[in-house]
DNA sequence: GTATATTCGTTACTGATTTCACAATATCAT
DNA sequence: ATGATATTGTGAAATCAGTAACGAATATAC
């Protein structure tokens, strides 16, 4: 088993790794990799030792194998699709920022209350109403929701999701979610974001 | 000394807590705002004990008076000036979301290298090109930024903004920020989380 | 006024994560 | 071939964060 922050690392490697490889670099070195993804030469070699991958003493790591042991541990061969629940500011977004950004997840369908916005189509994504969302993540087999939608209505907007099917949420609504231990739930708090590093930067 | 990850629980209980005063209530006990938080009740009370308020034996906490605390703590009393870079579809949502939430905390100006955007004013918050962020940080004695911008600049933009004085960098660039050890940098990286969401939807 | 029940404050513990350190191994120059 | 060098893989140690547990303190009931 492995927890929530070697996962997030893992994910950063891949990103720093497609970089090197969009510029020809074949292999790279842990102390190399650590410094570009800010972490220690020892944390680099630990993270890729628990997923199996083996690099070569001297020559480091190949980078496209290591690209791809890291897809093969992180991805669905098949790819995932997500929803995206609240097409506000934020919503619309984050479509633009990771339309076509990771070709294993899709933003397939996008979920409002507002009836101005069910039918139109952002960034190849269409808009339903929420209340089609039980059938619709049904149909697209969607397993992953990300949730930006108004604090007073998210918990609610969640367990809605979670009874259709959701396994997992990206959560920007400031609040925590209760959720049964079956679901994932990663929450990205802008307001809690902002207020440490304003602690920090006076403090520091 | 306290770290990250107590301070990010600070802001959270602070805004439970605003939630609680705003219903009326007057006084939580550390197993209740510990449920409403999502975290235990001792991982409440120790976070409360870190910062020297002191709650009543079989009353609880005022949470009038923890509110206080907190703020006392985590806020600059006079306010602090806070900064946008990149004033696309992500920076403009971050504006509105953030457009009045912390009274503390203000965004006073915005930046982008698109002439089309300089001298708009977009929720209170005045555009001016990147070339004079020097001056205007400066000026308006700007010590935190947030960074909505292009992984591929994020690193020179972030070296422009702490020259001329910032401390504090929330960064939303999906690149890992290579800063002094005396500015604070904390990274929002979407792309991470929706992996690791992804991830664990389909191995929980 | 006393007993009782409940909660806080704090110390000691537990478990997880990270780092250290070094043997094992591959490469390269000669 | 062989020696020198640089790197990986990984058990052990250290660090860190979170939890449990319990004495001290306070309110409440009778």
């Amino acid at each position: 088993m492995i927890s929530g922050k070697p996962i997030g690392r893992l994910s950063l490697y891949r990103r720093l790794l497609n970089g090197l490889m969009h510029e020809g670099v074949q292999s790279v070195y842990s102390h190399d990799l650590a410094a570009r993804a800010g972490v220690t030469a020892a944390q680099v070699r630990r993270d890729i030792m628990n997923i199996g991958y083996s690099g070569n003493p001297n020559r480091g790591y190949d980078v496209r194998m290591l690209v791809e042991s890291i897809s093969n541990f992180l991805d669905d061969p098949d790819g995932q699709n997500v929803a995206l629940v609240g097409v506000g500011n934020l919503g619309r977004a984050i479509l633009a920022f990771f339309s076509g950004r990771r070709p294993k997840l899709s933003i397939v369908a996008a979920f409002d209350s507002d009836p101005e916005k069910f039918g139109r189509v952002i960034r190849g994504c269409r808009c339903y109403s929420i209340d089609q969302a039980p059938e619709v993540i049904r149909e697209l087999n969607i397993k992953i929701a990300t949730l930006c939608v108004p604090a007073n209505v998210a918990q609610e907007i969640a367990d809605l999701c979670i009874r259709a099917g959701v396994k997992g949420i990206l959560n920007f609504a400031p609040v925590p979610l209760h959720v049964s231990g079956s679901v994932y739930v990663e929450d990205i708090d802008m307001t809690m974001s902002i207020e440490k590093v304003a602690y920090f930067a006076r403090t520091n």
